[in-house]
RNA sequence: GGGGCUGUGGCGCAGUUGGUAGCGCGGCGAGCUUACACCUCGUAGGUCGUCGGUUCGAGUCCGGCCAGCCCCACCA
């Protein structure tokens, strides 16, 4: 084996080798005992490829499986992919565009074969990258949300939902993409503060004048009143009366509504219930008409000097007019204002007017919040749970049409008398009717696909044996755009049996100073490059290393060395197991030395602490207690105190051995969930086994705790670190042996006293010392041949300094105990450790102090 | 405008029901000791944003303030 584990050579064949014994495929009829354990994966896009966030979220997962596959559990990990309505119709027109063409010119149904083809060709290269990272999932039942199966379940639930009136189709204000030419729902619109201009224009003409502000101003060539607050004494004898509407030759009625803040501005509002959300209820309330001025293109639509003029040329042509007319009053002032862009394409959106197809939410999302509230999912963080009431108990109806071509079309048609009427996915289309054009947001079939991956809605084996699901791990990020609506759909479609029992949420993969990770920044970290550069094991580990519940994730270079370090570690760990025989066969020895039963009872407890961990989806906190367990307790010292029994032989050296193995067979299956490929590369090699991917996954045995053998080995530690603190301190070479007398009569370190003399490089004298140091230690005494003579004045200060600190303690120890308010409120155990800090500390004085004294005068 | 979060050694983070602070990286010093220099050994750095309160005792509970971040939102 070589001194070094390099990722590359192995992970490609490990890969190969499951995925072809078809150890990551569920079979609903294998084991009918065996529990389910079923995660969905979050469908990446099509269009999408690796990056860190999805490196995180399937490491997470990934983890999850592999335990529960090792537990014995059904594990299914479903993979599948997202057809991403907007963003893929926009790849794919954009390689149109090449060819100077638009989807236009191909027409609906070959522009539908060109993105099928698209997909075949270039979709889905995630799916590969998955492999890289060793995601566990049964690549037999792999899906895409634009699956036969999966369309079937997307028309059968619009149907349902449009059979109970939960569907409707209305004209109503919907954010509009000038660009993307498509409606977008409102989580689909982000906002972000612009610097626009206001403007103050003076409305009427005669004494009947009122000054209006906005930032639009070409808007209000579909103004189609003013409004005011009906208490405001300023504009009360103008309400019920008409107003001249400059530029526009009509006039416009003054309407009096609550909604209007008398405070801000002028007290009056424009009216544009076309274009603007508060003017379209506005105009709701008070019957007034909806002019579009704006077409699809967000250019004026309005006849007059304006059309044809695009939203920004228009505004400020119309500002030009208005000044023109000595309309501006006021200066026109800069003013900073929240605006709704596309999440897609970042054009800023344009609230429109038109007709367009929503879901009736509220009765959806009661059930999504009772779910919650009443314990049958847990949301993990739980903190999280505050955010998802609030999103889910004050959700506006969801509007679920595109005018896009990429997507389930939506399943009404109309017939010749202009009826309207949906039908089911095995329902025949009478002659003559015409089918509606829109699609449906992509959202809608990803609400579906914890059970539209399963099956539904046919009652399969896998929808029996797999639903609901274990958990849904995914960013909180991406809580309201899916977690929620599935929930919604979930419970709807199974009649009230939750889609997941647990959302796992997961923060955001940000660099080593907490920043967003994005182009602009230049400071992506691409997983494929650290996977090649440092391993698959490396890369996850990193990243689950980070994952604190609920936080977002920092990484960096020097963290994925870090992990590429121990790894390394591990694997030469293993390789020196392996050179001296270790192997994990046969019942453990009858006598255990006590550095046998220590590292055999560590173990234990660190075998409960990471499977605690796991559970509690603290990967962090399974992170980091393997890897001290693994490199603080085995190799720096089980390893090095292996040594003298293993050079000794005999029955010695074979306990050591059974013990080595038994070590490296749990520690290796423990981390193979978090580092499944260099774990099953050394496991197999160490046990001969065929894979640990189906190892039993590691049990604590309480039989083995042995804290007696760790308080002795503690002392060993406590001993041997003090003289090596000694050694360095006087500029003993750390590898240069030196002559030693270990005074270890009635002490329970006396077994080991070649291991001391190994770990300290300490030779047994041969004649007299030439210049001694004696240093007491937890009640032995060693005696350092030292050589020349040593630092004396050095070793004065530091004994006098801890000294100090030794006297500091018990006179700050016992004063608190000497306190009859803290002895008489305090807990028993807070006492009794303050007692037993008394205790050590007036040793620690007794000992330094004989240090001192033993000091040869210098 | 509403809601939430964070502020602990140089950097990034842990710190369960309150009991005198831990980890990784980095720093400094020493060293190729028969698994490993992607290594070993030793070592120096915090009084926990700030002010006040509760308590025998607070990083850990309560309140004010300062700083930063995020989410939601139809104030022109």
């Amino acid at each position: 084996m070589p001194t070094q584990y390099t990722p590359a050579d192995v992970e490609g064949r490990l890969y190969e080798r499951w995925t072809s014994a078809g150890l990551f495929a569920a079979d609903p009829a294998r084991d009918p005992d065996a529990p389910a354990y079923t995660i969905v994966i979050p469908p990446p896009n099509v269009t999408g490829s690796l990056h860190m966030g999805h490196a995180l979220d399937h490491s997470i997962q990934d983890t999850l499986v592999r335990r529960r596959r090792m537990q014995g559990y059904e594990a299914l990990w479903l993979p599948g992919m997202d057809h991403a309505g907007i963003a893929t119709q926009n790849v794919v027109e954009r390689e149109l565009k090449k060819d100077g063409l638009t989807r236009h010119d191909l027409g609906r149904e070959a522009f539908q074969e060109q993105v099928w083809k698209w997909k075949a060709e270039s979709g889905g290269r995630i799916l590969g990258q998955m492999k890289r990272l060793g995601d566990s999932v049964d690549w037999s039942r792999e899906r895409f949300t634009m699956d036969e199966g999966l369309s079937r379940a997307v028309l059968t639930i619009f149907k349902r939902l449009y059979d109970d009136g939960l569907i409707y189709r209305a004209e109503r204000i919907i954010n509009w993409c000038p660009r993307c030419l498509t409606a977008l729902s409102d989580i689909e619109v982000e906002h972000a503060d612009r610097e626009g201009e206001l403007v103050s224009i003076r409305y009427g003409s005669g004494d009947d004048t009122l000054v209006v502000a906005t930032t639009r101003a070409e808007t209000m060539l579909g103004d189609t009143a003013v409004a005011v607050h009906p208490e405001d004494e300023r504009y009360k004898h103008l309400v019920g009366t008409e107003i001249e509407l400059p530029l526009t030759g009509r006039t416009i009625p003054v309407v009096a509504d609550e909604h209007v803040d008398p405070e801000f501005g002028t007290g009056a509002v424009k009216v544009t219930p076309a274009h603007d959300p508060n003017d379209f209820e506005i105009g709701q309330r008070h019957g007034l008409p909806s002019l579009v001025v704006l077409d699809e293109h967000a250019k004026v639509c309005a006849p007059g000097d304006f059309h044809g003029l695009d939203r920004y040329e228009a505004r400020a042509a119309v500002v030009e007019a208005l000044r023109a007319q000595g309309r501006i009053v006021k200066e026109v002032r800069p003013y900073e204002h929240s605006v709704g862009h596309c999440q897609r394409c970042q054009t800023v959106v344009e609230p429109r007017v038109s007709l367009q197809w929503f879901v009736k939410v509220a009765p959806l999302a009661k059930a999504a919040g009772d779910a919650v509230r009443d314990g049958r999912v847990q949301i993990q963080p739980p903190e999280l749970s505050a955010r998802y009431f609030a999103w889910v108990d004050n959700m506006h109806d969801w509007c679920i049409s595109r005018q896009l071509w990429w997507g389930h079309r939506i399943p009404v048609w109309y017939g010749p008398e202009g009826e309207e009427r949906c039908f089911g996915p095995d329902e025949e289309i009478p002659e003559g009717w015409t089918q509606d054009g829109d699609v449906l947001d992509t959202w809608f079939s990803s609400a579906l696909w914890p059970f539209s991956t399963l099956g539904w809605p046919d009652d399969t084996p896998d929808l029996r044996r797999f639903y609901p699901t274990s958990v849904l791990v995914t960013g909180y990020d991406i809580l309201f755009f899916w977690v929620a609506r599935m929930m919604m759909f979930g419970l709807y479609a199974m009649d009230g049996v939750e889609p997941f029992k647990v959302i796992a949420l997961h923060g955001m993969v940000r660099d080593q100073h907490g920043k967003k990770m994005s182009k602009s920044f230049g400071n992506v970290v691409d997983p494929l490059d650290w996977i090649d550069r440092y391993g698959a094991d490396a890369t996850r580990f990193t990243l689950l290393r980070g994952a604190n519940p609920g936080g977002d994730v920092p990484v960096a270079e020097e963290w994925a060395q870090g992990s590429r370090n121990f790894v390394t570690k591990l694997w030469n760990a293993t390789r020196f197991a392996l050179m001296n025989g270790a192997h994990a066969t046969g019942p453990l020895p009858e006598e255990l030395s006590t550095t046998d039963a220590w590292i055999l009872s560590r173990l234990q407890t660190v075998v409960t602490d990471v499977d605690r961990y796991i559970e509690g989806f603290d990967f962090a906190k399974a992170c980091e207690a393997v890897y001290h367990f693994a490199w603080d307790e085995v190799c720096d010292w089980y390893l090095e105190l292996s040594k003298v029994p293993l050079a000794e032989g005999g029955a010695a050296a074979e306990g050591t051995r059974r013990v080595l193995g038994e070590v490296f067979d749990r520690l290796l299956r423990l981390l193979h969930p978090i580092a499944p490929f260099v774990t099953e590369e050394l496991w197999t090699a160490l046990t001969g086994g065929e894979t640990v991917v189906r190892a039993p996954w590691p049990v604590a045995d309480p039989a083995l705790a042995d804290p007696a053998a760790e308080g002795v080995v503690a002392s060993l530690q406590r001993l041997v670190t003090e003289v090596r603190r000694f050694r360095s301190d006087q500029g003993l070479k750390s590898g240069q042996r030196v002559s030693a007398a270990l005074e270890l009569d009635g002490s329970p370190l006396a077994a080991y006293e070649e291991q001391i003399r190994s770990l300290l490089r300490l030779t047994v004298p041969e004649g007299a010392f030439t210049a001694t140091a004696s240093l007491p230690v937890e009640g032995v005494v060693v005696k350092l041949d030292t050589v020349g003579a040593i630092d004396v004045a050095a070793e004065r200060a530091r004994l006098t300094k801890d000294l100090a600190a030794a006297r500091k303690e018990v006179a700050q120890t016992s004063g608190k105990l000497a306190n009859a308010d803290f002895v008489a409120k305090a807990p028993e155990a807070v006492i009794n450790k303050n007692r037993a800090r008394l205790e050590a500390a007036t040793a620690d004085i007794t000992r330094l102090e004989a240090q001192l004294a033993a000091l040869p005068n210098g």
